[in-house]
DNA sequence: CAGACTGACTGAAGCGCTTCAGTTCCGTCC
DNA sequence: GGACGGAACTGAAGCGCTTCAGTCAGTCTG
């Protein structure tokens, strides 16, 4: 095989090409300021003549005790994850925070072993049902969770969903609409879409969708909408196409709602497009509401009603708790932030 | 400080509780075979009650000399990066091809320090600029590029933009246009956006953007369109509002183009909304082809006419070429995947 | 019952680097 | 001229793990 291939050149190759400790080189790489600079650059072009590329990532790292990376669980596959650019803006801002640190992808709902392999120095969970086993085997490392699963002891970042969700039904309660339809993502992992009946209504696994789908339920219940007349469809993730099609099947029942709460923008432009497949105009026969405030919510034909969540602010928090961690202070406590409703075209005064 | 905090136990610590050798619990981890069933969950037990989560992953990787983990260094911010789809179907392929290994993700061009310190077997550039930096940090870890930068020896998963483009303008041809708009991503990787003029077309860094743009212009020129005659607007990046902003300013120039080229689906949206914004029809007034053909294409108001490229098969190509390179075997050569012309709605004949 | 196996476990040699406490050498200062 | 201080460099002890060649007791075979 490759056993006589040519050994990788390391630190003491170099070192003995040029005649100096192995230490001497190791400085010359990481502490230019303990060597002369004349033998520094000699070891440098030494060390290019002989093809080593610096010190091994790896071995550094082991000797050193960090990484410079963090590791992020991901509760889908890629495409499924950043079918939602609420992700892609909450890892920019996480990203934003910790500089000169890379981000260890774990998609998938990762499993154990991927997260106990993972060379990152901190761990951060992104809205991830709550018996993810992958969480057995954080080991020592920091962990920050992003929306969920609620861990005790755990720093995690996070909005008020259920008062979203509130601030949304009472939006359109006040505009005078009495039939709705309510279009959520996942409420199981289990992959299932259609319309969420009584036994997926129950044991939640994820927190947010658990809250937002009761605040809702909750909000139009005191306004006098009785629950059960309220149609739900579970998508399995939340994805324009998904919505579209959650939403043909709310806005095709009868009596079609007047109006359509959506746990995300993303299911909400799915519902916009459904109502346009079908001839309805929105606002006029039509409101919906979104939650996230994605850029896009500002620029959608309509421009969408929907629950600011501030996203980037979320993913640069979960950095600076993380930075926290790994300063190795005690766990920061869970952080909540602001959510507001902000009222575009989207949704109408009942007619 | 923390100098008097317990240490961390290690394989030691709990092969001495246990009363084995190091090797031992080793193999309780890596091994089942080596040991009786009986020894190993004492092992296991005794672990768990010391509070050792598993053999420290970077340790593991220097004695093992593998890291499961491949490095993704791409050319912009993650939000940057994620705004375009493209990149995450391209994602998605590849890590469906590298299952049990994890993304290292490298954003915003990044720096040699990072590349060198990136713990990962194999590393992907996905569509860098030719003289990056990085790429003197990549060292004895093999390299896969998507699209560009052409590299020598180095195994690369491309299309062929110049015949795509070709084929784009070919078909606006056709259909009568003589008036045209170009629209293209970064020709340069320097944040400008604006009218691409004389000196910004020439040594353009990014291949991509280099061949699309002169297959558009060529053709044109061939089909009788005076190239100076058409107005090519650079963005500076892929991006929906970016492509709104260099649309409008593309349609409010007299004589106002009857057909816009678009570099990307993106941009191409974000014509569609230009035109909409101007009251305009598509393609009643214009006609408007994009380049990708990601899903949202075949839905989007109207569907767009596109050159298709295959992204996930790119993706997943890459992932094959990383993992023959993590095999040892000598690097493959470039492979190129097809491009085809999609017909949709967004172009009709010159009126 | 000698010899050959087998299964279970161990010792020790790495993997490639960082870092800290020295050592050496030389110019400086009183 | 001797003590001092700083700059430049070195030795060696880890960092925590994997792996391979053994060792050893017990089981099989003929």
């Amino acid at each position: 095989m490759d056993s006589d291939r040519p050994r990788r050149p390391t630190l003491d190759t170099v070192a003995s090409a040029v005649g100096v400790s192995r230490a001497t080189v190791s400085n010359a790489y990481n502490r230019p300021d303990q060597l002369s600079a004349s033998l520094r650059t000699r070891i440098l072009e030494t060390a290019r003549s002989l093809g080593y590329a610096g010190p091994d990532p790896v071995a550094r790292s082991l000797a050193t005790r960090q990484n410079l990376a963090v590791g992020v669980m991901l509760p889908q596959s890629l495409s499924g994850a950043f079918s939602d650019p609420a992700l892609s803006i909450v890892l920019d801002g996480l990203s934003s925070m910790l500089d000169d640190h890379s981000l260890v992808l774990m998609p998938g709902g990762p499993s154990p072993s991927m997260v106990a392999r993972a060379q990152a120095d901190v761990l951060v969970a992104y809205s991830l049902p709550s018996a993810a086993a992958a969480f057995d085997a954080v080991g020592p490392r920091g962990l920050v969770v992003i929306d969920q699963p609620v861990l005790p002891g755990v720093p995690r970042v996070f909005i008020d969903d259920y008062a979203g969700a509130r601030s949304a039904a009472a939006h359109l309660l006040a505009l005078g609409h009495r039939r709705f339809g309510i279009l959520t993502f996942a409420l199981h992992p289990d992959g299932f879409r259609g319309p969420a009946l009584g036994l997926r209504r129950s044991d939640i696994p994820f927190r947010v969708s658990h809250d937002r789908l009761t605040g809702y339920l909750d909000t139009l219940e005191n306004g006098g909408v009785t629950p059960e007349n309220v149609p739900v469809w579970e998508a399995s993730g939340s994805d324009r196409e998904l919505g579209r099609e959650g939403a043909r099947w709310m806005l095709t029942r009868s009596p079609r709602p007047s109006a359509l709460l959506c746990a995300s923008d993303q299911l909400a432009f799915g519902a916009l497009q459904a109502a346009r497949d079908l001839g309805l105009s929105v606002p006029g026969d039509l409101s919906v509401v979104g939650f996230d405030d994605v850029p896009e919510a500002s620029v959608s034909d309509p421009p969408l009603t929907t629950v600011r969540q501030p996203l980037a602010e979320k993913g640069r928090l979960a950095g600076r708790l993380a930075l926290t961690l790994l300063a190795g202070a005690r766990p920061p406590r869970p952080a909540r932030l602001d959510v507001s409703l902000v009222s575009r075209a989207s949704c109408a005064p009942k007619k």
